[in-house]
RNA sequence: GAUUCCGUAGCUCAGCUGGUAGAGCAAUACACUUUUAAUGUAUGGGUCCUGGGUUCGAAUCCCAGCGGGAUCACCA
């Protein structure tokens, strides 16, 4: 980040000067009424044209195009775009005509927001257009914004570079009205989902970030530390746990959006924080539980898109429930061939071997299955399907399945070839939950650092008693990402994780005047890129004189020359 | 963390096997008093990401670093 003004944001702090000459506030208090939006009068005003006699809209100029005694701007509210016609002697009627011939002529620019009051009209050509009466300016604005171009549906020179968008996202946010839309929908998503869990009396809750124990899920916490306390604290990885003590005190469905922060590797899909929504349902399994989660996605493909199919990519995805239900098991069986039901660590080792995945000696059954099914299988289902009855060994959280041993009741869906959900009928049995938590202890002594620890406030709740109950995860963010139909998460967080920007490490102008430096100078030298009191001191004293006259002219500055020893005294 | 590509004006991008840094938009000034990304003329604007090296000479070649993208690994 470099702090040092460019040309057209010195002209633009200029033109901010002159305006406050001229008596403008520039960042004026007052509210400006607004009663009009620009998609309400594009939409609305050819069939209701009376309405629309005396408007007030305010929003950035975003184009000005000037003839002379008539303008044409652009302005872009919250909604979109729309054209407004200033005509000098209309906004001037008087003799004075500094309002048009300087105030917006001169000391306006791009990015400015505007409150106009007008009337609406369509132009010669055809464009519904607002006809300015009065012109007030609402905040200046210092930097220059990209100037983004379309036509026809073309765009020209749009912002792409994906560092810029991503750092300066409200740039990205300005210019580009299609990533407004995408996060527009993301809300959407989010809302949908709220909508279809309060129908339903479900109640959203909020539970701790900030956790002793990082629990409910195998991930690598962040860690920070309470002075007060003088403890370590985790910023949590999950919030099942706690989602699950509310069972246990008696609500019977309990949701909450919960921002989960785990402290591994980005990319495409992966963000350090990340946002996951879980609810669990008293006295339902994991059958019902899918039931309501096809019915969900349903509901939110529809909320966003208008439809439950939906084009990712080049494939064409149905969200119309009901959704196929495939054993992890014979999902293994169809796209490798192997039985592997009843196979030991050995056995599944040797069908890892074959099928040529690697495994390490931290992997236990459940790690080995859980690594066959995403190498050779996960991929193929493209069209959301739900892969139940996992082994044991990989679900420490999960009931032990009603009839199939060595199996726990848990599905997880599938769409477009990634795991947007998981799901099961939760163990409440203290006792077994006990001896899982002991065998996750066992995997971590093993090596196993995502293993989890054994939560006994968690367990002390469940002896309580806790009701049979349906749990699920469903991960948002990448669920937003198949709605929006984006390749990439940091395309539906406005914000994605970046390593922070360098800032050019820069003296201030009373480091300047400290050595000596009178503050008309500081300019001249920031220009000769003696930025820093270092690079000053370790410059040619001779040069930096000869230079600060030739700048002086370049500048066009009207300021005595210092003389030669008052300059070699900056370097002192 | 590994591999690979990229980093040039406010923005989008050219810049060949090394020879004084370029265009369009944006900006400034003037002209034109008119519309549909796109009026004309002129002007200003650069730490060619940073630091080394090779060379008479580096935006260009080499090395290292920084930042970003993509792929992979880990994971949701």
């Amino acid at each position: 980040m470099n702090t040092v003004l460019s040309e057209q944001e010195l002209q633009r702090r200029d033109a901010l000067a002159k305006l406050e000459a001229l008596g403008i506030d520039p960042y004026p208090a007052e509210a400006f009424e607004i009663n009009a939006t620009a998609n309400d009068i594009l939409t609305n005003y050819e069939r209701d044209k009376l309405n629309y006699k005396t408007i007030s809209i305010a929003g950035r100029m975003m184009s000005r195009r000037v003839m002379g005694n008539a303008s044409f701007i652009e302005l872009q509210d919250a909604t979109g775009r729309i054209q407004a016609y200033l005509k000098r002697d209309d906004l001037c009627p008087g003799e004075d005509k500094t309002l048009y011939n300087t105030v917006f002529k001169k000391l306006l620019d791009i990015g400015d927001f505007l409150g106009i009051k007008g009337f609406v009209f369509t132009t010669n050509s055809g464009e519904i257009s607002i006809h300015v009466q009065e012109l007030t300016l609402l905040a200046k604005s210092l930097k220059p914004l990209p100037v983004v171009k379309s036509a026809d549906g073309k765009t020209f020179d749009a912002v792409t570079d994906p560092e810029f968008r991503y750092r300066q996202r409200y740039v990205d946010l300005v210019v580009n009205p299609q990533v407004r839309e995408t996060f527009v929908k993301v809300s959407k998503v989010k809302t949908a989902i709220r909508d279809f869990l309060n129908e339903r009396g479900a109640l959203e809750v909020d539970t701790p970030v900030l956790q002793s124990i990082p629990g409910g899920a195998a991930a690598r916490p962040f860690t920070t530390h309470h002075n007060a306390l003088d403890i370590p604290l985790y910023l949590r990885i999950a919030n099942e746990l706690y989602l699950k003590r509310l069972i246990v005190g008696g609500y019977d469905w309990v949701y909450e959006f919960s921002r989960n922060f785990r402290n591994e590797g980005m990319d495409r899909t992966h963000n350090p924080e990340f946002t996951v929504l879980e609810f669990y349902v008293a006295y339902k399994d994991y059958q019902w539980m899918m039931d309501i989660t096809e019915k969900l996605f349903e509901r939110v493909a529809i909320a966003t898109n208008g439809a439950t199919s939906l084009q990712v990519g080049d494939k064409a995805i149905n969200f119309a429930a009901p959704y196929p239900r495939v054993s992890i098991y014979d999902a293994i069986k169809e796209h490798t061939g192997f039985t592997v039901d009843g196979l030991d660590e050995a056995g599944l080792r040797n069908v890892c071997k074959q099928l040529g995945i690697p495994t390490d000696e931290s992997m236990g059954k459940g790690k080995l299955i859980d690594e066959i099914f995403g190498e050779k299988c996960e991929h193929h289902y493209i069209q959301p399907t739900f892969i139940i009855d996992y082994p044991v060994e990989m679900s420490p959280l999960t009931k032990k399945h009603r009839s199939k041993p060595g199996l726990v009741e848990r599905f997880e869906l599938m769409i477009n070839g990634k795991e947007l959900a998981n799901a099961y009928s939760e163990l409440n049995d203290p006792i077994d939950q006990r001896a899982r938590f002991e065998e996750q202890l066992q995997l971590m002594e093993r090596g196993d650092d995502e293993a989890m620890f054994i939560d006994h406030d968690f367990l002390r709740a469940l002896e309580y008693g806790m009701p049979p109950t349906a749990g699920i995860g469903i991960g948002i963010d990448r669920l937003a990402m198949l709605m929006t139909n984006q390749q990439s998460i940091q395309d539906v967080l406005f914000f994605p994780q970046m390593r922070p920007e360098k800032v050019v490490k820069q003296a201030s102008v009373a480091d300047y005047q400290a050595q000596g430096v009178p503050e008309e100078w500081v300019p001249v030298l920031q220009k000769m890129g003696l930025t820093t009191m270092e690079t000053l001191k370790a410059a040619n004293p001779n040069k930096v004189f000869n230079d600060l006259g030739g700048l002086r002219k370049k500048m066009k500055l009207e300021i005595p020359m210092p003389t030669k020893d008052e300059v070699l005294k900056w370097f002192e």
